[in-house]
RNA sequence: GCCCGGGUGGCGGAAUGGCAGACGCUGAGGACUUAAAAUCCUCCGGGGAUUUUUCCUCAUGUGGGUUCGACUCCCACCCCGGGCACCA
């Protein structure tokens, strides 16, 4: 009698996968590939049990694959640049590439406890120069297509650190994380940007290849995320100043301009300062305007904020009804978005309508419903924002607005004074970090030929190895003379290297094309190798990053496209987003203190015993709460399988494999095939079509349970049979557990190794047989379940009709009354509907 | 405010419009054992009737609807979770 011993078995088995290379691949345009990704980790502590779930789940879907005839590409890598590790290398006065690769080695020496089917010779990482030179590489073909750019933008700026905050490092609404009682500014610099706004169009458009294989609210919020809306410019004229040019507004509702009663500018809006000029009421504006635009960095605060607006003392002309309205400047209105400027129209805008209200500006109904009680503006309560019908709009009243929108935009076009236009919410992505632990942004600047982009021969350019890391003053790069003074590529005379780094987004933008070609030194990628094995057949990962890593990656993939590296239009055919683990109902987190650290799991219960609870215990896009009771569960179920093979080995070790024979089987036999088989179809079908990996290890439990109690098999069980049954119950296990797996198989006296193996299926005959010959058939009467009869598969109608009616359950329920209409499904239910 | 999810026993959860609660956890009882652990077996939503067997009835957030039949589809509402948000 052998014990499971899973630290043995697995280590065991973990070496002869190494040894035979199973999970080395290789492009191979003869064969089916199959391409398996998942979200490569941010390597910080130690990884939990919320990690693992994710790898579980990848790990079976590569090994189910596989299984199948596929060539599967199943990478793991690192996300290794970012501020933790250098934030820890200033706490801990260390470099910020040991505190990283500490991590990594511990996250991989995890990540190999446990057995994930990965071809490690693929590994990456993108701290490395071997990676990040290509990050620059990219943006030096994006700045040749000038998709990337400077331009001043805002950042978090400590006084007292007098450096660049990142958005986690301003804390408590507004304070610097280093000293509590200082209130974070914002501070205009020049920033690097990517357009992405280029793509706008394309990255909402092509969402569409995605329905139906992209989680719905994923799509959703990409979508949101883009905000394209379909609206109009209009300008209208400034009255009572000369040299004062039109200003042009943003409206998705130009239907509603007769209602405007205001003229509204962002704070920061160009025109502003030139209509104050001379203006009565100059001096206490500009005091009041100065506070405006002086907006806290948190923009949750926004929304909330109050509404505060200061009138210019001019007016501008409305150019469809020619009347003259007020021209203000109101906190509400953003520059970002739109043309910075929009008309007030109090009665059919919420927000128009409460700073109209506060301003005592007038209110005027312009959309009356199409059905209810025409709005008054004299009694108005609240705004009304739905489509109507045009009302005191001139020749447009009578309209249904949709019409409306269309005339009224036409006829701003003839008269030279608007057009129609659709705006993005979605803005350029802006690179810049004023930062070390980073992909340096490869371009100098000279003082004779400005900037200059560094030729690729001198790619990469390296980070220097000894930096100051203080977190305070000029961004570490800037400090450090032998990395800033450099020669300028054109004229070889003194120059200052950029000292920004890039975003972290950058290296995980396209991460998964490298996996296809690692090792390359002469191009990013071998085109041929990621034509063979893209676009990526499954991602898995967290829904945290449903919207800007995965909007980041499309962008990348078009640009890419765009460039002739790759012929596809999106880099991932299908997504899905994993539950995260929970301990107390939130995530675990080092911060909350309530991590289930993966490797002592490991040392616990075994790696398969980690691997099955994680899918077992919810299915895999729902949240899990983590149970220690529970998990026993899942480690005595593995024992009992294992009690199973053990016990029955020995004397079946040698058996032939059985050649399936219907005729020859006795009734317990047929039993236990037929039980087998139909456990097989289901998980099957739970791997393939519905990832229910949690009903999938459910019947194979049952299938356990149910040889338990047919227990002593040897009595009326050939050993072949008794084979047949252990061999398909260790195959279904084999991806979810394949340590346990492989050992069971050699037991069971497989030469070859489970690796070799494929998923089991089912002949014709087999198929046949799989299905029941007899049925309990549940009988009803008016929907009412009354008594279950046992009928021949494939009885027709009116046998069972006449059965059913001879069963006193059924009898007692229709005796006296008249039989109206029978429902019958073959197979499945009876209905007697009586009256 | 808008957009997604979700609501089923003590708990995690199962159920193509067809026997609600599979499977697991917890709990109870029994077998084995000197004993314990481990293991194996049985029971385990509420109420009622019945000595037993068994039968009836209520029950999938609430209220309606469609249907022979609804956890499942439709309408309205309540609650919980998540995302977005002065986006004109």
């Amino acid at each position: 009698m052998a014990e499971y011993k899973p630290q043995e078995i697995e280590a065991k088995w973990q070496q002869r996968w190494a040894e035979a290379r199973v999970f080395e691949t290789e492009a191979d345009p003869s064969k089916p590939k199959y391409y398996v990704l998942e979200m490569l980790p941010y390597p910080s502590g130690t990884m939990h049990m919320g990690h693992m779930r994710n790898y579980a789940i990848g790990d079976v879907v590569a090994r189910v694959k596989r299984m199948r005839g596929f060539n599967v590409l199943h990478p793991m890598g690192w996300d290794a640049f970012g501020l933790p590790a250098e934030n820890a290398a200033i706490k801990n006065n260390t470099h910020p590439r040991v505190w990283t690769n500490n991590n990594i080695a511990e996250f991989q020496k995890t990540l190999r406890r446990f057995g994930f089917s990965y071809d490690w010779r693929r590994e990456i990482s993108t701290c490395e120069p071997e990676y990040y030179r290509w990050n620059q590489w990219f943006f030096l073909r994006m700045l040749e297509k000038g998709l990337a750019y400077r331009k001043k933008s805002r950042v978090n700026w400590c006084p007292k650190c007098c450096t660049v905050l990142a958005n986690e490092q301003v804390v408590n609404g507004g304070y610097c994380w280093r000293h509590e009682d200082t209130l974070v500014e914002t501070r205009e610099l020049e920033q690097w940007f990517l357009k992405t706004t280029a793509y706008s169009d394309q990255l909402v458009d092509e969402l569409k290849e995605l329905e139906g294989s992209w989680p719905e609210r994923v799509i959703a919020m990409q979508r949101n995320w883009i905000g394209r809306s379909q609206g109009a410019r209009v300008k209208f004229n400034v009255c009572d100043v000369a040299g004062v040019p039109p200003i042009e507004i943003f409206t998705t509702r130009i239907d509603t301009i007769y209602g405007a009663t205001a003229i509204i500018l962002a704070p920061t809006h160009p025109l502003v300062a030139k209509l104050l000029e001379g203006s009565s009421i100059r001096s206490g504006a500009e005091a009041q305007l100065a506070q405006m635009r002086q907006t806290s960095v948190k923009t949750e605060d926004l929304a909330t904020a109050e509404k505060v607006g200061v009138f210019t003392g001019r007016h501008a002309l409305n150019p469809f009804s020619g009347e003259r309205i007020p021209i203000w400047v109101g906190n509400f209105v953003l520059m970002e978005y739109g043309t910075g400027a929009i008309m007030a129209v109090p009665a059919h805008d919420a927000r128009d309508f409460e700073f109209c209200q506060k301003y005592h500006l007038p209110i005027r109904v312009v959309v009356q419903p199409v059905n209810g009680t025409p709005l008054d503006e004299k009694s108005l309560k609240e705004s009304f924002g739905d489509y109507g019908v045009s009302f005191h709009s001139g020749i447009f009243s009578g309209l249904p607005s949709e019409e409306a929108i269309q005339k009224m935009v036409a006829f701003a076009e003839q008269g030279g004074f608007g057009r129609g236009e659709i705006v993005f919410r979605l803005r350029d992505w802006g690179i810049s970090r004023q930062r070390y632990w980073g992909t340096p942004i490869p371009v100098v600047y000279c003082p004779e030929h400005g900037m200059q982009p560094v030729p690729d021969s001198d790619l990469p350019v390296l980070l220097p190895p000894n930096p100051k890391l203080t977190g305070e003053g000029e961004s570490p790069l800037a400090s450090t003379p032998e990395f800033v003074n450099t020669t300028c590529p054109k004229c070889g005379g003194p120059a200052r290297r950029e000292t920004d780094t890039m975003d972290t987004f950058v290296d995980s933008s396209w991460y998964f094309y490298r996996y296809c070609d690692p090792h390359n030194d002469k191009v990013p990628f071998d085109r041929a190798k990621v034509s063979y094995w893209f676009p990526i057949d499954q991602y898995i990962g967290g829904i945290t990053h449903a919207i800007l890593h995965l909007l980041y990656s499309r962008f990348w993939c078009k640009v890419m496209r765009d460039l002739g590296l790759v012929t596809h239009n999106e880099p991932i055919a299908r997504l899905f987003t994993q539950g995260m683990v929970q301990k107390g109902g939130v995530a675990m987190s080092k911060s909350r203190g309530n991590v289930v650290g993966a490797i002592e799991m490991a040392e616990k219960y075994g790696a398969d015993t980690g691997r099955i609870y994680t899918l077992f215990a919810a299915p895999p896009e729902k949240d899990l709460e983590w149970s220690e009771e529970s998990i026993e569960g899942s480690w005595r179920f593995l024992n009992r399988v294992f009690r199973l093979v053990d016990k029955h080995a020995p004397a079946i070790r040698d058996a032939k494999n059985w050649n399936f024979d219907a005729a020859s089987m006795n009734d317990k036999e047929r039993d236990l095939i037929r039980l087998t088989y139909q456990t097989m179809l289901r998980v099957t079908q739970d791997f393939e079509k519905r990832w229910h990996f949690n009903s999938a290890i459910a019947q194979v439990m049952e299938l356990t349970n149910e040889i338990y109690l047919a227990e002593p098999l040897e009595n009326g069980v050939r050993p072949e049979i008794r084979k047949e049954v252990l061999q398909i119950l260790t195959l279904l296990l084999a991806p979810m557990t394949p340590h346990i797996a492989e050992e069971m198989w050699e037991m069971l006296g497989n030469k070859d190794g489970l690796w070799k193996a494929s998923w089991p299926v089912l002949a014709e005959q087999q198929l046949e047989m799989a299905k029941d010959d007899e049925i309990d058939m549940p009988v009803q009467v008016n929907g009412r379940v009354r008594a279950t009869i046992q009928v021949a598969a494939g009885l027709g109608e009116s046998e069972v009709v006449a059965k059913a009616k001879a069963d006193p359950g059924v009898v007692r329920h229709i005796e006296g009354k008249q039989i109206v209409k029978v429902i019958f499904v073959p197979n499945k239910l009876l209905n007697l509907v009586v009256k």
